[in-house]
DNA sequence: ATATTTTTATGATATAAATAATATTTAAAT
DNA sequence: ATTTAAATATTATTTATATCATAAAAATAT
């Protein structure tokens, strides 16, 4: 649905095609498969704002993120959700459509202009065929992806939530650096940062305050940097 | 006098020992590695309540569960906790401790007495050379888990506790399926189901009684059966 | 340039679920 | 067999966080 939409673009963009050296499927594969890679991807524009794939589509293939960076998130009920990740260049997309089940469990969309490489269901399975690197590789991965979600779930189970908004900071820090200001490098809404914590816009807006007034954070415009990391950390830490 | 000990020992083994053929590891494998499997396998008895492998402990190797049930757990301070899964017979454990960081990320302890397969962990990096299959169906395994984590976690974000405690049931359910009398075939303290929902025990006390009271469940002794299933479902679906 | 939608701001109120406190039953250990 | 420890039962109280309500400011579309 989404798909065809998107597939009708990108005949025209092929300036923006990657460099086939840089994202998590050409690092890993033998360089003799390179070119069949290139042969079959597609390369897809995507606006802001705009869903990659949606929670229950059928998996036709997998993707790679360019350029830009894509939220990753389930919904629930039809105003909340909770973002599971946030995939940034050179990030596989869509491998939760692998598994048993062939319907994506999350949606994808995009946070900023992106630009993700498309490579079909079949020609990726023929890929993990030829390349056990990249089999083990992606096995490696989901037990990284898996281990942090887990962190994630306890976290939800048990830190009050200016922990986790915290965590969700360092988190973001760590995984998008700083800007020269010190400012993390991402843009997030409010209401993002708070599907990330798994909690409401409202008491995000409450303990960013907060945060601001303990000198721990400081915003400018969209912008937060973070000036007591000590702090910060100390938050995401188990009390007793 | 070596033949006594011996014979005792065979004895003691070839009741303890898995067949090689049913568990995630062995109905994996070429049949022709098999044999390797049985030469480097350490078959270890776990009583009820012992501790397999500790949150932090390095990662020597993997298990795979023979005979018992083991609860696979995240703590949190000293008192509070998360259960994560519970394997049961056939179930690879301590796969968790795969990916980069080579610590556990997660405790394993027996709810009954059970008994369990060690491979270290060289072996079986080799046994995932060998046996591409092997690393590919555990790729998927992980995409699964991945799928189920990621599910547990919307539903702590955003399912009230009801509704959890009705999860927990229900997934119980489908994975031990119950006994004669429509009993879930599993034994769970009530502290245990409480962390399998993500909640304390004074709430899962509460709500059981509220589940009775309801006729959804029906409590025998430490036995709950599900007798209204429908009800139970619809629990879990109720959003915003 | 103006209208409209989205995001941000902020206090008041409601409530779900944790914590606390205590009694009792059951299981494990000496 | 008896002490000790662990699991269960139960109600009252507290608190953390969501919900509600409303307004202003930005951003986006017309």
């Amino acid at each position: 649905m989404h798909n065809n939409q998107l597939l009708a673009h990108d005949m025209k963009n092929s300036k923006h095609n990657c460099d086939l050296k840089s994202c998590f499927l050409c690092t890993l594969c033998l360089k003799e498969w390179i070119p069949a890679i290139d042969a079959h991807r597609q390369t897809i524009p995507v606006k802001k704002g705009e869903v990659i794939f949606e929670e229950g589509d059928a998996v036709k293939g997998i993707y790679f993120v360019y350029e830009g960076k894509v939220k990753v998130h389930k919904k629930w009920g039809n105003d909340k959700g909770l973002i599971l990740r946030i995939a940034n260049k050179g990030a596989i997309l869509g491998h939760r459509g692998l598994g048993h089940n062939h319907f994506y469990p999350i949606s994808a969309t995009a946070l900023e202009p992106s630009s993700v490489c498309f490579i079909d269901l079949d020609f990726f399975q023929s890929t993990l065929k030829v390349n056990p690197q990249l089999t083990y590789e992606l096995m490696m991965f989901f037990a990284d992806e898996l281990q942090e979600s887990e962190n994630n779930m306890r976290n939800l189970a048990h830190m009050p939530v200016k922990g986790r908004i915290a965590q969700a900071l360092l988190a973001l820090h760590e995984k998008f650096g700083s800007t020269k200001d010190n400012g993390i490098d991402i843009i997030l809404s409010r209401q993002d940062l708070a599907s990330l914590a798994g909690t409401t816009y409202e008491t995000v807006f409450r303990f960013m305050n907060q945060l601001t007034e303990e000198k721990i954070i400081a915003v400018t415009n969209k912008n937060i940097a973070i000036t007591n990391m000590e702090k910060l950390v100390l938050l995401t830490k188990e009390k007793e």
